[in-house]
DNA sequence: TACCATTTGTCCGTATGTATG
DNA sequence: CCATACATACGGACAAATGGT
């Protein structure tokens, strides 16, 4: 079964939503659900995935690269970074 | 007389553009001069018969195929469907 | 075979306006 | 006032499919 991380969002809670998807999806990161230098779901994929407006997709991917996890290459994408671990 | 349909779009007004310039394709639709099985101007042709960004011109072609006035092959260009009446 | 032009598809970046809490 | 969220509109870059040379 395929898991599409929905239910982990809560729209009435006191957390942005973009702070909640750059969790779910770091969390995809950490488990390696998200490889290393494979792309990320897209902008429009995070729209589709979590239901939610493409500047709010937006500002969870600029979370994930402020955090250090990803890198946005334009034209082409966003690619989970080598962990530093 | 030649019709360009340039001067029925409202920049100012509540209408959104994309709204505005599929309604003017589905009246040469209506009309008759955009003909069944024939392609409806492509992508790039909207942006500069109506002076609108690349996005524009395909959120109003994505509006005329929710309406079902058109279909869409890959490659190829969008073209008018037989008409329901 | 290879190349090229056209067209649609898919990305990202930016800006503005509106609405809500 | 400010942060959040959505809708609209613009721009650029690259990929995929098609059809022709």
């Amino acid at each position: 079964m395929r898991w599409d991380g929905l239910h982990v969002i809560d729209r009435e809670g006191p957390t942005p939503l973009y702070v909640q998807v750059a969790d779910a999806v770091e969390a995809r990161i950490k488990t390696g659900d998200l490889p290393v230098d494979r792309p990320i779901p897209s902008e429009n994929q995070l729209v589709q995935e979590y239901e939610i407006a493409r500047g709010t997709a937006r500002k969870t991917i600029q979370l994930l690269r402020e955090r250090g996890l990803v890198v946005t290459i334009v034209g082409r994408g966003t690619f989970v970074r080598p962990h530093p671990d």
